[in-house]
RNA sequence: GGAGAGGUACCCAAGUUGGCCAAAGGGGGCAGACUGUAAAUCUGUUGUCGGACGACUUCGGAGGUUCGAAUCCUCCCCUCUCCA
């Protein structure tokens, strides 16, 4: 079975060109393929997923995955299906978040070798471009024409497109060029919104060198019931577990929404499909075990065995029969000060359960919170030592909003 | 460069005969009910600080008029549309 079947049977092509050679070049040949991420955050979020899930099903296929650090191109940023101009990053910025981006891809692929996988940077060689050189060499491929009808920048062109971000498109071809030039990579994946760029690369490719490549992209995934993969109320769920703890990302997955279990089992985990067409199947209450098998699949292949264990332990203690909730995001309170008191309000704001004194009043007097299985119903409550039990007191936001403060020196 | 429109809270969007505006409405968020740690639905809530009828900061920025301004005036910044 080829990497493509995989891709196929998995969900995970939008739209690909050049189908026919494109196909044999994953059956018959070892390829080059190459995703590109924007160091926009210091760590990628679930919707960084999808690429990376394919760029290791490529690697255990025997294909060469490059994952291409933006750290050249989020200089420009790119304007592709956004509404209006991000904040332009400062190379300080982007120099510290292109290293948490490269620790993260490590946990997808091997690149110990050249030739198993590699990550590049593709500011090695945007920033000494030469402004004329390039316009002369890659700028002269391009029509401007045909740019303003791309899909990427249709939006933008209703509401404001700066000349900065216009480039990004040259750019992102640019990178294609290299990678083909330099380790013959002859595919480019993608998110379906890269669509337009990717394609503009592989014509660069056809137009200066002569060569062949191709273009696959990813279908754009939005939860069922619509929202943008990986956002959540909180925000985006990272991929670093100090942003997002291994346990908020195990319960991110335990509650997908039914419709959803089936196809992320597919995308998102290695599990055999036919593991997953049977957990797909589960329905009403079974589909419970299909979303555990989803989440501490997921929360592994990101966190590692032991974090996805403890996650989801943490969780069989809060939800179901289990004991060891070690793994519930914790804060460390000094042991003075609790027994000074600490009022709830600042508790909760302290904990990052509530924003502000404001919202952590709010929720009170909704009857939000509970301390363990006790709804707090005073505002202006004070804790205190003899509040915790064994030097811990177990917060309840909610119906599943959990964090433990801990007595400490 | 010229003409016009516009910048309101997380987002969209009302509000411009000055006070009743912490600012309608919708979305989103949070909480409650119902459930399966799901979805849908219904209800409440949604600037900050204080226990509360209170105080403070907010309507692009800086000044000004006024007892009082998101609402009037001046200058500046930004966006969009048309023209050059």
């Amino acid at each position: 079975m080829s990497v493509y079947d995989v891709f196929r049977e998995r969900g995970f092509i939008q739209q690909m060109s050049h189908e026919e050679p494109l196909v044999n070049y994953l059956t018959r040949e070892k390829a080059t393929v190459y995703v590109g991420f924007d160091a926009t955050a210091p760590s990628l979020h679930v919707g960084h997923m999808l690429p990376l899930m394919a760029l290791a099903h490529m690697q255990r296929h025997g294909h060469r995955p490059i994952a291409v650090v933006g750290g050249g191109t989020t200089m420009i940023g790119d304007p592709s299906g956004k509404e209006e101009m991000r904040p332009i990053l400062t190379p300080e910025t982007i120099e510290e978040n292109k290293r948490g981006i490269r620790q993260q891809i490590g946990r997808f692929i091997d690149i110990s070798a050249d030739d198993k996988g590699m990550m590049v940077d593709n500011a090695d060689w945007l920033l000494p471009l030469n402004y004329i050189e390039f316009l002369r060499e890659v700028g002269a491929h391009f029509s401007v024409n045909r740019m303003l009808t791309a899909e990427c920048f249709k939006t933008r062109l209703e509401r404001g497109l700066s000349f900065i971000e216009f480039n990004y498109m040259l750019l992102q071809s640019y990178d294609f060029l290299t990678l083909f030039r330099r380790y013959v990579c002859r595919l480019q994946m993608g998110g379906d919104d890269q669509w337009s760029n990717m394609l503009s690369g592989a014509d660069l490719i056809r137009r200066i060198e002569g060569g062949e490549a191709y273009v696959l992209t990813f279908p754009l995934l939005a939860t069922a019931s619509g929202k943008k993969m990986g956002k959540t109320e909180a925000g985006a769920v990272w991929l670093a577990a100090d942003r997002t703890s291994p346990f908020d990302f195990y319960q991110y997955w335990r509650n997908v929404d039914d419709a959803d279990v089936a196809r992320f089992l597919a995308l998102f985990t290695f599990l055999a499909m036919g593991e997953v067409r049977r957990l797909g199947a589960l329905r009403d209450r079974e589909v419970n075990e299909a979303k555990k098998v989803l989440a501490f699949e997921v929360t592994k292949i990101v966190h590692g065995q032991k974090a996805a264990e403890e996650a989801r332990a943490a969780a069989e203690a809060l939800f179901g029969a289990g004991q060891d909730d070690s793994a519930i995001p914790t804060t460390m309170v000094a042991r003075a000060s609790l027994e000074a008191g600490i009022p709830v309000l600042d508790l909760l704001v302290l904990t990052g359960l509530a924003p502000s004194k404001s919202e952590g009043r709010r929720l009170i007097t909704q009857g939000g919170l509970y301390f363990g299985e006790d709804q707090v119903h005073d505002a202006a409550q004070v804790v205190k030592t003899a509040d915790l039990t064994d030097g811990r007191l177990l917060l309840r936001k909610g119906k599943k909003q959990f964090h433990q403060v801990k007595m400490g020196g």
